[in-house]
RNA sequence: CGGGGUGUAGCGCAGUUGGUAGCGCGCUACGUUCGGGACGUAGAGGCCGGGCGUUCGAGUCGCCCCACCCCGACCA
């Protein structure tokens, strides 16, 4: 393993790539713009994946499987859907390969096209909408409450381990309603346990409102969000919840006999969170040492690592450690035991922080002549020595500090950097010098959206739900507005 | 898709006016070490991104590809 990681402050992004590759949670692969999830990185995203999926079907939802696959035709029948992913689509247009008549290898068979192309899913609305038609005839089958996890792939110019990559994993839920009401619930109430599940678990604050129409989905009459704050004071959209209406409805005739005997169109929502959390994850929390991982999705969050220099001493110590880690165990606790007998102390130290296990224990010789243990803390780097018959409690109440202690930090660097103002120059400024989430007037049209996009880089990451009634003027073009929104230069 | 950069051992890199390939880390074996990234000795490992050309001879010179990285535009 290398020696250091590039510094935040020496370069920011250069942090992250290195991170991401030093704490084994994934590399580039062999194909432009597709990663390869490492073990220790999939780890993680498989404790994220069986938390939300407790929340999902905790909130009723089911899982099923839809194909990778859709056909050319469906992707044009919802025009707005159609246009936002048009130029980010991977076509598959033929079905064989044959051996090249000049001998280089193999090539194309031509004769084996497909008489309708096909997208490579980019998000599945139209193919379930296809399916939801055969579904659905009574508001007796409604509503229905579907989640995929499955891959995607949008043809991204430029991508980023986790942030954006050409392929990724993700979870869609598609549903359908019978009223607009019921619609609009379902679309507040999935925004809401994205918002718990990054704030509870990933212990990374958010902003929850709806985006702007710039920013919205492409085929959706609203989208709701939430917004997370990273340690370089650019914004991260870290999951949405789209209300649909009756576009997807509409545009795939999917009716219903209501309970008065109408024939009405179905009422849709649609929402995702995606292998992108990962790089919340990571860049909400971590240091110049390497990743800092909250507790609750830690792979590993306890560390054993014992220090000896005969092999006798590690006969005895695993004989004194084995009854602890099972302990700890029975608590719950995810622990591993290091003993590799390759690698010196300091070097596992300098390992498992740059992998984030939130706690480590060292017991060698001294200990067991004391009867104590070295606890270390990941979050802040400190170490105690306790006595050994309090591990236990200790163990179990510092991953509980550890995970609150690192929300309470992210909180307070997003406090310490939402600014608000009513100048367009301290605005720049403030974008310039320090980034951050800053609370504007805007007068509510895509065209000033733009104007600010293209003057700052900066877009609005939302329109917070809990935004005051406030009369004040336009940052830009001092037309009257009823709120603040939140602006920010986001990933 | 524009601008810049880089392709030489698993990784990071050096390689002079063209003469047949090197360093560090890692890896393997053995020994000594082990409370914050150990050390010694001995090894293994290369179609120098690909093609075509110039030349007696190309990692090195020329042309053409390809790939990746960084910065923009676009996007979750």
């Amino acid at each position: 393993m290398a020696k250091e990681i590039t510094s935040r402050e020496e370069n920011y992004s250069q942090w992250y790539n290195d991170l991401v590759v030093k704490a084994d949670l994934a590399d580039n692969s062999a194909v432009r713009g597709c990663m390869v999830i490492k073990p220790y990185g999939f780890a993680i995203w498989e404790k994220i994946k069986d938390q939300l999926d407790k929340m999902f079907k905790d909130t009723g939802h089911v899982n099923a499987y839809f194909p990778l696959f859709i056909p050319k035709s469906f992707f044009s029948k919802e025009a707005s859907h159609v246009e936002g992913f048009a130029k980010e689509c991977a076509v598959v247009t033929h079905y064989r390969l044959k051996n090249d008549p000049n001998g280089k290898g193999i090539v194309v068979d031509e004769d084996a096209k497909l008489e309708e192309e096909l997208i490579v899913r980019p998000t599945s609305e139209t193919i379930i909408w296809n399916t939801y038609r055969n579904w659905i005839q009574s508001y007796r089958d409604l509503p229905i409450l579907i989640n995929q996890w499955a891959n995607v792939v949008r043809w991204e110019m430029r991508t980023r381990l986790f942030l954006r990559t050409a392929e990724f994993l993700w979870q869609e839920g598609h549903t359908a309603h019978a009223t607009q009401e019921e619609a609009l619930e379902e679309t507040m109430k999935m925004v809401n346990v994205y918002a718990d599940f990054a704030e509870q678990y990933m212990a990374v604050p958010v902003l929850r409102g709806s985006k702007s129409a710039n920013e919205r989905f492409a085929g959706a009459i609203e989208t709701y969000c939430i917004e997370a704050l990273m340690q370089d004071g650019k914004a991260l959209q870290s999951g949405t919840s789209h209300f649909l209406g009756q576009n997807f409805a509409k545009a795939f005739d999917v009716k219903f006999t209501s309970k008065e005997g109408v024939q009405e169109y179905v009422w849709a929502t649609s929402w995702g969170v995606s292998t992108r959390l990962m790089g919340a994850l990571i860049m909400a929390h971590s240091d110049d040492n390497g990743l800092v991982l909250p507790p609750k999705l830690a792979p590993i969050q306890v560390v054993i690592v014992p220090i000896y220099n005969k092999a006798e001493q590690l006969q005895l110590l695993t004989e004194h450690i084995l009854p602890i880690k099972k302990q700890l165990e029975a608590k719950g606790i995810t622990v591993k035991f290091d003993d590799r007998d390759n690698y010196k102390p300091g070097f596992k130290f300098a390992e498992h922080e740059m992998r984030g296990v939130p706690v480590r224990i060292a017991i060698g010789p001294r200990d067991l002549e004391n009867k104590t243990v070295e606890i270390a803390r990941r979050d802040t780097l400190e170490k105690k020595v306790y006595p050994v018959d309090q591990i236990t409690d200790v163990v179990v109440n510092l991953l509980d500090e550890i995970q609150q202690n690192i929300f309470n930090k992210a909180l307070k660097f997003r406090e310490e950097h939402t600014y608000k103002t009513d100048s367009y120059e301290e605005f720049k400024e403030i974008l310039d010098t320090k980034g951050g989430f800053i609370l504007a007037h805007w007068d509510g049209t895509s065209e000033t959206e733009d104007l600010i996009k293209e003057e700052t880089k900066a877009t609005i990451r939302c329109i917070p739900f809990d935004a005051p009634e406030e009369a004040g003027k336009c940052i830009r073009t001092g037309k009257p507005s009823n709120k603040r929104v939140v602006f920010a230069r986001a990933y």
